[in-house]
DNA sequence: ATGCCCCATTAAATGGGA
C-alpha cells in the first residue's frame, strides 16, 4: 500500500501541530502541500523530519504560494517547475520508489484567479487559464502515456455539478465557470488522467474539500467546493483502493479552509 | 456573491485567498 495525501495547508508554520494530528489520523506515506507561505530558509524541515518525513522536496516563497512533497520514503528527481514565465512556487515533483514501483508525484497549486470571471477585465483570471493550459502542455511533454504518475493539489476548479453546493448559482463564479472547467478537462486529457476520488465516490454525490472562512458556521452552511484533487495516470487506475476526504480536519483550530484528501494505492 | 474571516507582512493597514 502507498498512501498519498494532499492538503492546502494555508501556512505550514501555522499548522505544524495539525500535521502531527494528520499523521496520527492517516499516517500518509507521502504528503503534498500547497500554500506553505514560507521561504525555503524558514521551512520547518526539522519538525517534518521529527514526524517521520525525512525526505522532503519544497519550493516556497515569502508570504504567498509555496508547495512541498514530504515523504517517509526516499525521493529522487526533485524538480521545481516554472510556468508562464513566473517564479511563483506552484509546482514541485519527485519520484517515490524505484524501478517498476517508481511513481512520479506532482504537488500543484493552480492560481485562484481573482473575483471576476472575465479574462479581459481580470488579469488574474486570464493568468489562471493560461496556467492550466501550460500545465496541460507540461504533462503532455514530460510524461509518456504509460507512465505511473500522480498529480495532487489545489486545482482551484470544481469541475462537476456535485463539486459545488449549488451548480446553477456557481456557474458565473470563479472556480466553477464553463471556461475553467473546459481548461481543466483539456489538462486532464493531456495524459488521460483519472480523477481518483470520482472512481470511488460516484459523481451523483456531492463532495467538498473547501469551505469558506467567512461563513459564521461552515458546517451548517455547507457551501463548499471540491477544489483539491488527486489524479492518477491510467497505469495506476487499477491500484486505486480508496480516496478519503478528511472533513473532520476542518474543525481543527486554527483551521485551514481546505481539508486533506488521501489516496490509497494497492500494491 | 460563499461573505465580513484568515494569513503574512509590517506595525494599523493592505494584499491575497476563492
Amino acid at each position: 500500500m502507498l498512501t498519498i495525501a494532499t492538503w492546502n495547508i494555508n501556512s505550514i508554520r501555522k499548522r505544524i501541530a495539525q500535521l502531527d494530528r494528520l499523521v496520527d489520523l492517516a499516517a500518509p506515506d507521502v504528503i503534498c502541500l500547497q500554500e506553505t507561505k514560507c521561504a525555503d530558509a524558514l521551512f520547518p524541515k526539522k519538525e517534518m523530519e521529527d514526524l517521520g518525513y525525512v525526505h522532503q522536496a519544497y519550493a516556497g516563497q515569502k508570504a504567498y504560494n509555496g508547495v512541498a512533497i514530504l515523504s517517509k520514503f526516499p525521493l529522487s528527481n526533485i524538480d521545481l517547475h516554472r510556468h508562464c514565465g513566473r517564479d511563483d512556487a506552484r509546482h514541485v515533483s519527485a519520484v517515490v520508489g524505484e524501478g517498476d514501483a517508481a511513481v512520479k508525484i506532482h504537488s500543484l497549486y493552480v492560481p485562484a484567479g481573482g473575483q471576476v470571471p472575465d479574462r479581459e477585465l481580470n488579469p488574474k483570471f486570464d493568468h489562471k487559464l493560461k496556467f492550466v493550459d501550460a500545465i496541460a502542455d507540461f504533462f503532455a511533454a514530460h510524461h509518456g502515456l504509460s507512465d505511473a504518475a500522480v498529480v495532487a493539489g489545489d486545482f482551484n476548479i470544481a469541475p462537476l455539478p456535485t463539486d459545488v453546493w449549488d451548480h446553477m448559482r456557481m456557474t458565473r463564479t470563479v472556480t466553477h465557470t464553463p471556461i475553467e472547467i473546459a481548461a481543466l478537462e483539456r489538462m486532464k486529457r493531456a495524459l488521460y488522467f483519472i480523477d481518483a476520488l470520482r472512481e470511488v465516490h460516484p459523481a451523483e454525490n456531492p463532495v467538498f474539500t473547501w469551505w469558506s472562512y467567512r461563513a459564521a458556521d461552515w458546517l451548517a452552511a455547507n457551501k463548499g467546493r471540491r477544489l483539491d484533487h488527486i489524479w492518477v495516470t491510467p497505469a495506476l487506475k487499477d491500484r486505486i483502493a480508496d480516496v478519503d476526504v478528511l472533513m473532520d480536519v476542518r474543525h481543527w483550530t486554527p483551521a485551514s479552509d481546505h481539508v486533506p484528501v488521501v489516496l490509497t494505492l494497492k500494491p
